[in-house]
RNA sequence: GUCCCCAUCGUCUAGCCUGGCCUAGGACGCCGGCCUUUCAAGCCGGCAACACGGGUUCGAAUCCCGUUGGGGACACCA
């Protein structure tokens, strides 16, 4: 059994498309499935659109997903002299044959193809010329088979038959000496041992035209699997028009990478019922036989629930670690710094399941660093009011009686307070609420306390009175 | 226009290959209830789909054909 190497060969024309990040991914999980090889491979030949910055956006987006590749990346750029050599071997072997046809010709008699509703492809009027040695500017084309078929057996699927009579000559080396992608491709992926290519599903239709390359080359023809697309809420192809498509806005809008790649890997492909896997199950469970054939919306709204379910559910440690830099970004860089890794994974516990993203995460929590708190107004005026100082201060007393704290005492001792008085439980608490953190919506009071410490909450309280007996 | 792919709740999907267990299951969202010191979370319940038409068969979401609809590709882009 021959090992499997598969790749991820985007093109550095922009950021990272989450698109792109969910073929990565079930490369890379079946690549790690079958203790294979993930090479990763920057398809950049178009030097008129390849930039470097794309390149480092695509390296820092692979890296925030987590998937590793074991090769790579390797530069179509740095690999010129293959793609002319394996260019010039067709040419010699009377494979492909120099055009000098001038784009703006084929361009005007593409449309006027067009125009008589007949197919846009080339005429090959180049094709018999014989063409030696051009004088002036010259593509090399390649010779494509025109009887026959092209059968492709896709591990998604399934068997697919392209008569090879639609088949033009396409241009394998532009007249600037730079290969065509359809060329690049087959070399590279020769050169580099890919046993399976899995790629979106618009480049089906470039299969049957690569596969006559390789054979042309008498290299063996890889397996293909071809994913499906991935929509956006109007079933057109997901683009910026519905929100965010780069992986590091996700990043910065507060998403977990674990949740976007379960998110991610759930878009197309399943499990029976299960929703949530760990990274180690995907790469056990992962198939191409519960790959979904059709195209799948993107739905945000899952992704979001899936974002909140691993906040619930990771180790609050690690979730802590991750909202540091955000607390710091949101000006609390000095708190931070103030405060124990420990307590920071309390905090996390106190407030995430009421946190979708990171982002939110960083709201709730800001009350819980500092001395005193920033009372919401609306919330004061409503709550902090005259007629409660009395019982405040009350509260405040018998807590200052209470030495250490302790959630259960303090707990009973307020409901205490609330039932001697005669007042309701939401009459003290929603004003308590807002002399600790500032708000009307806020963790369980005494889970609140607790974090807080004894000292910061009497200290918050006795603001809170001094504030609603001022009003 | 030509070629290729696809088709189960609004969305992601299970089931389809190996017809009966499907009066079609789960998840997100939505609606209602419970819990409750607020907001969440949680729990319980509800709404909601086999695109259509023909076949094959005792029986079809499942197999076959057609129609319709959606998507993709037809570059000296990838």
């Amino acid at each position: 059994m021959t090992q499997v190497r598969v790749r991820f060969a985007p093109s550095p024309t922009g950021f990272l498309h989450i698109g792109g990040v969910r073929t990565a991914l079930f490369n890379w999980l079946f690549a790690r499935q079958q203790n294979g090889v993930f090479v990763l491979r920057i398809e950049d030949t178009d030097q008129s659109r390849s930039t470097d910055e794309s390149i480092q956006a695509i390296v820092e987006g692979m890296k925030w997903v987590g998937l590793d590749w074991d090769e790579g990346p390797y530069r179509q750029t740095e690999r010129m002299e293959l793609y002319r050599a394996y260019a010039m071997k067709l040419f010699e072997s009377g494979r492909a044959y120099w055009c000098v046809c001038k784009p703006e010709d084929l361009e005007a008699r593409r449309r006027e193809a067009e125009a008589k509703g007949l197919s846009p492809r080339y005429d090959g009027r180049c094709r018999n010329l014989g063409i030696a040695s051009p004088t002036s500017e010259a593509a090399l084309r390649f010779q494509a088979p025109q009887a026959g078929e092209t059968v492709v057996d896709d591990l998604i699927k399934g068997k697919i038959v392209f008569d090879n009579n639609i088949l033009d000559d396409l241009i394998i080396l532009r007249s600037n000496g730079y290969p065509t992608y359809n060329f690049s491709v087959v070399v590279d992926d020769a050169l580099m041992k890919i046993t399976h290519v899995v790629r979106g599903d618009d480049h089906l239709t470039n299969t049957p035209r690569q596969v006559p390359i390789f054979d042309a080359l008498g290299f063996p023809v890889p397996r293909f699997g071809h994913l499906p697309m991935i929509l956006g809420s109007d079933k057109a192809r997901l683009s910026k028009r519905h929100g965010a498509t780069s992986i590091m806005a996700y990043k910065e809008m507060g998403y977990l990478s674990e949740a976007m790649v379960n998110y991610l890997v759930r878009l197309g492909w399943s499990h029976g019922d299960q929703e949530i896997f760990t990274r180690q199950e995907l790469i056990e469970k992962f198939s191409w036989d519960h790959v979904q054939k059709s195209a799948a919306v993107f739905n945000p709204e899952k992704l979001l629930w899936m974002n909140a379910e691993y906040i619930k559910t990771s180790p609050p440690s690690q979730i802590a670690r991750t909202l540091i830099p955000l607390l710091e970004e949101a000006g609390l860089k000095e708190e931070v710094r103030r405060v124990s890794e420990e307590w920071l994974a309390q905090l996390v516990i106190l407030v995430k399941e009421r946190a979708k993203t990171l982002t939110d995460m960083v709201m709730w929590v800001t009350p819980y660093f500092g001395q005193t708190v920033a009372l919401d107004e609306e919330a004061a005026r409503k709550f902090l009011t005259a007629d409660i100082a009395p019982a405040l201060t009350k509260l405040v007393a018998r807590f200052e009686a209470l030495p250490t704290f302790s959630k259960q005492d303090w707990e009973e001792c307020f409901k205490k307070l609330v039932e001697e008085a005669g007042i309701k439980m939401g009459q003290l608490a929603q004003p308590v609420r807002v002399a600790l953190t500032g708000r009307t919506a806020s963790p369980g009071l005494f889970e609140v306390m607790e974090v807080l410490g004894r000292e910061r909450t009497l200290f918050r309280l006795r603001k809170g009175i001094e504030r609603a007996q001022a009003s």
